[in-house]
DNA sequence: CCACCTTATGCAACTAGTTGCATAAGAGAG
DNA sequence: CTCTCTTATGCAACTAGTTGCATAAGGTGG
C-alpha cells in the first residue's frame, strides 16, 4: 500500500510525466520501492481520479504524448498523513536464505556459483551507491532535506555492505564443508 | 514462486500438518518467509495434486481432523534442482526509508516516534533469535547442516543488529533537526 | 446435553505486483 | 512516402499474498 505514497514523493519532489517517473524509479527511489512504468502508470490515473494529483495544465497531451503531472493540496495533506501514521514493518523474504536452508537437506550441488554472482552483484549495486553519494553529497550538503535523504542513501550502501560480507562469509563457510554435493547429495539419495 | 519449495524444506526437515507447518512458520521459516495458514493449505493441495508431496498413510482424516504430510522423491529433486538453479536478487521494498524520504518533502512530524517503537521491535526481534541460537547452536554443533542452518540464522541476528543501529543513528539525526515539524511542516504548508 | 472454546482445515474475495502485448506519435533512412 | 526505431502511454491477464469468514471435531463447564 506505499506505491501510491512513493509517486506523490517523487512529484513532489519534481512533477514528471510517466516514463520519466519510471526512470527515476530506476534510479534514486526504485533503491527501496522498485515499481514497473505499468504499475506507475495505473497508479497515477488512480491518484488523479481521486484527485490528489493533476496533469500540468500547460499540456495537452494525445496518446504517445508527454503527459506531466503535479501533486494538489490533497496529495500533499494524504503523503503528510501517511508519512506520520504508525505503521507496522512486514516481515521480509529472502530467497537466498531459503535456499540455504533447503540446502541442509538436499545438498549445496551449484550453490556457490550463485553466492558469488550474488555477491558480485551486491558489490556493483554498492559502488552505483557509493558513486551517488561523491555526486550528491558532497561534504557541506548538510540541509534537513539533505540529511534526511543522506540517511536514507546510507541504509543502502550499509545494507550493500552487509550482504557483500555476509555472503563472503557464506562461501568461506561452503569452503569448509564436506564436498561439492553437500552433506546429503540428490544423487546419493536418489539411488 | 518459493513458498512451494520453503513448504518443501520444512516437510523434509520434519513431515506436519498444515497447522503444524504454520506455526514452524511463525518461528524459525518464517523469519525470512513469512507465510500465512491459507497460503500454506492451498500450496500444500497444489503441491499434492502435482504429485511432490502425500498425505501420511497413517492418518486418514475428514475435516478437522489432523492431516499430514511427506515429502515424495518428486518433491526433493524439485527443491534440489530450484536450490541450485541461477536466480536474480528480488529488489526490496522498505516502507520505512520511503517514509524517510517523504518526511524530507513534507516534514518530519510524527515520525520520530514511529523510529522508536521500530527500534524496539528490531531489538525484540534480536533478542529472539540471540535465544535461539543458545539453544539451537551451542558450542560444538558443527556439523554440515548445522553450519548451513547457523549461517542462515547469523543473517537473521545481523540484520536485526544492523537495523538497530541504523535507527540508533536516524533518531540521533532526528535529534539535529531544526524542529519537531520538520523542514516544511505540513501545517505550515497548508495556510 | 448443550453452549462455548480450542484445534484444525479450507473457500472466496480482494489487493498488489508482474508479464506480455497493443497503440500512437515523431524522427530518420532509404 | 513508407519502413523502422525510439519514446511514450496504456490495457488485460496472470501470479502471489492478504483478509474475512465458514466448517467441523473434540473437549470442558454449567
Amino acid at each position: 500500500m506505499s506505491l501510491p505514497h512513493a509517486i506523490l514523493t517523487a512529484l513532489l519532489e519534481k512533477p514528471s510525466s510517466g516514463l520519466e517517473l519510471t526512470r527515476r524509479f530506476d534510479r534514486s527511489i526504485g533503491y527501496f520501492w522498485s515499481a514497473t512504468h505499468q504499475q506507475i502508470y495505473r497508479e497515477l490515473g488512480r491518484l488523479e481520479a481521486e484527485g490528489l494529483i493533476r496533469v500540468l495544465p500547460s499540456e495537452q497531451p494525445a496518446r504517445g504524448q508527454k503527459k506531466a503531472y503535479e501533486v494538489l493540496p490533497a496529495g500533499r495533506a494524504e503523503l503528510a498523513r501517511w508519512t506520520s501514521a504508525s505503521q507496522d514493518p512486514k516481515p521480509h523474504r529472502d530467497a537466498m536464505l531459503l535456499r540455504l536452508r533447503a540446502a541442509a537437506v538436499v545438498g549445496t550441488a551449484g550453490l556457490a556459483a550463485d553466492l558469488r554472482r550474488h555477491r558480485e552483484l551486491h558489490e556493483r549495486q554498492l559502488a552505483e551507491y557509493r558513486e551517488i553519494e561523491r555526486r550528491d553529497f558532497p561534504p557541506g550538503t548538510d540541509g534537513p532535506e539533505d540529511r534526511l535523504r543522506h540517511l536514507v542513501l546510507r541504509a543502502g550502501i550499509d545494507l550493500e555492505t552487509f550482504w557483500t560480507q555476509w555472503l563472503d562469509h557464506a562461501l568461506a563457510e561452503f569452503a569448509r564443508l564436506p564436498d561439492a554435493g553437500g552433506p546429503e547429495s540428490p544423487a546419493a539419495r536418489k539411488a
